[in-house]
RNA sequence: CGGGGAGUGGCGCAGCCCGGUAGCGCAUUCGCUUUGGGAGCGAAGGGUCGCAGGUUCAAAUCCUGUCUCCCCGACCA
């Protein structure tokens, strides 16, 4: 039998690991911070990925793939870049083994002349490529993307949302323009924005990073902020645009149409299994995941029910006829027909795993011509006609998934304050959370300030906030308010 | 890396203080009865108690060392 969820109320943080437990999404490796994604969660992430993958195709990128080890040389090319990523990054430095008594232990004979790292991202080795491919402005842009894993050896580790590796995308172009780059930048924002809300059902506020939040490397970072039940914000989704910080370090220069030679203009962009994380913190409650339809492995289970052998059978014939419909209206369905559980059993799983609709047929359904249709988001039970229920059932999948999004942009939205002071500040983010709207003076000094003193950093800084005021701390003036919160 | 907690069948735990070489619930397998919200009964299989030393006639239990995981902080997608 499954094992009851801890309520959300009482343990975010237990909950959190129940939900992704009880879905069977994923679970601790025996290696330290890593997690094994299993087969439900693997296919969660290929829908997302997919989606994903579909609408860069659509905004003219390709998918390549480069190596997962970089030579150490490359890290320390881009000087921010390094500070970055270099405490938290793995380093190979022996290519093999040897035996000892029944054990191993490294040859030290095979010390490698120089060390590798294992990509915590890809910017260095991709730049170190592009050198190669870029010649002319004829050969600009270049539109790429990589899905791929990548390594950081972080302090602590929470399934989905921070592991040692996780699998994300990178996208990596390279243009002729300052003025090109920042606006494939901000459309890949815009990607992020719409996957989120669109597939996710996910709110997100858009915006740009102080600088002390900045991607180490970036000339300026805009992200995608959620926030999740708890209050907490998490960062879903970044697109930094890189000047020409990469193609100075890499050497990466063109000759443009006027003959002159020019370094290349640079962005990237990310968005990571972290996504899995705050979509399980928009959308589920005390019975588990709640996934939703776009998005969905499973978007419908049909659930037979029935006492004898007979009632079995015709039960069998009528949903089949039912999953046989939805199937071919190109609904994701599956008919759960394991005879070693019961109903109620098969009715907690596949809430806990999420699956937006459940359609039960027993006996009386049959004789009746109907069935009963459960909706995993509000968890209300109807009965409909059998007749029809194709075309029913796939209306409904897209009423559940627009109904999924309002719901989530109420909760944000009642989530979120704009306060005065910094003791509104104060009282709010300890009271209520989520959000917090204020004016901030744009010093590093201020921003370290709050943080050391409440917790909550600046998430970004919004593009649509423009109003003049003084800044909650030190009485500075302001031109518009940012977006704070405690954060993931 | 600092503070706390925990390692005992697949999962969750008890036993440890006060040594006598393992037990409970769930899961699994088989059988029968069941099936409209996490089924019942009966039987069976499965663990050298994280690892390494030490004390002892005897160690899950006491001592020393060590590794790992989880939670809370600092850091980060």
């Amino acid at each position: 039998m499954a094992q009851k969820i801890t309520k959300r109320d009482q343990d975010y943080s237990q909950w959190y690991l129940d939900v992704v437990k009880e879905a069977k999404l994923a679970e601790h490796s025996p290696v330290r911070g890593c997690m094994v994604i299993r087969p439900t969660g693997m296919a969660l992430w290929e829908n997302m990925r997919q989606g994903l993958d579909t609408m860069f195709k659509d905004t003219g990128h390709e998918n390549a793939y480069f190596p997962l080890f970089i030579p150490k040389s490359f890290l320390s090319k881009e000087a921010q870049h390094v500070e970055g990523f270099a405490k938290e990054c793995a380093v190979i430095t022996h290519s093999r083994l040897k035996s000892v008594d029944g054990g191993v232990e490294v040859d030290p004979e095979s010390r490698l002349e120089e060390e590798l790292i294992v990509r915590p991202t890809s910017e260095t080795i991709i730049w170190d490529t592009y050198r190669g491919w870029i010649q002319s402005y004829r050969d600009l842009p270049i539109l790429i993307n990589q899905w791929a894993n990548v390594v950081r050896w972080e302090m602590r580790t929470r399934l989905f949302l921070r592991t040692m590796e996780f699998l994300w995308q990178e996208g990596h172009t390279a243009h002729a323009t300052q003025k090109e780059a920042e606006e494939e930048t901000l459309q890949m924002l815009e990607v992020y924005r719409t996957f989120a809300q669109d597939f996710m059902a996910m709110p997100v506020i858009t915006g740009v990073k102080t600088e002390s939040e900045r991607f180490a490397g970036a000339v300026e970072t805009y992200c995608i902020e959620a926030l999740m039940q708890d209050g907490k914000a998490l960062q879903a989704g970044t697109s930094h645009f890189l000047g020409q910080n990469f193609a100075k370090a890499f050497d990466v220069k063109f000759q443009d149409k006027d003959g002159e030679l020019k370094l290349v203009w640079a962005t990237s962009w990310g968005v990571s299994t972290r996504l899995i994380g705050g979509l399980i913190m928009t959308h589920s409650d005390d019975n588990g995941l709640v996934i939703p339809p776009k998005l969905a492995p499973t978007q419908v289970v049909i659930v037979p029910i029935y006492r004898n052998d007979e009632q079995r059978e015709s039960v069998a014939e009528y949903g089949n006829a039912i999953l046989s419909e939805l199937k071919s209206l190109g609904v994701r369905a599956k008919l759960d027909n394991r005879d070693n559980y019961k109903p109620g059993f098969k009715f907690a799983e596949h809430e806990a795993q999420g699956i937006p609709l459940r359609i039960a047929v027993g006996p009386r359904d049959v004789e009746n011509n109907n069935v009963e249709l459960a909706r995993r988001d509000t968890l209300s039970k109807s009965f409909e006609s059998r007749d029809g229920i194709g075309e029913f059932v796939k209306n409904l999948l897209g009423t559940i998934q627009t109904d999924l999004f309002e719901t989530a942009r109420k909760r944000r939205d009642e989530m979120t304050s704009e306060v005065e002071s910094y003791d509104e500040f104060k009282k709010v983010l300890n009271e209520k959370g989520g959000f917090i709207y204020a004016h901030w003076d744009g010093t590093a000094e201020t921003e370290e300030l709050i943080k050391q003193q409440t917790k909550a950093t600046i998430r970004c800084i919004p593009f649509d906030k423009t109003e003049e005021g003084s800044c909650m701390v030190t009485g500075k003036p302001s031109k518009q308010k940012v977006l704070f919160a405690k954060a993931y």
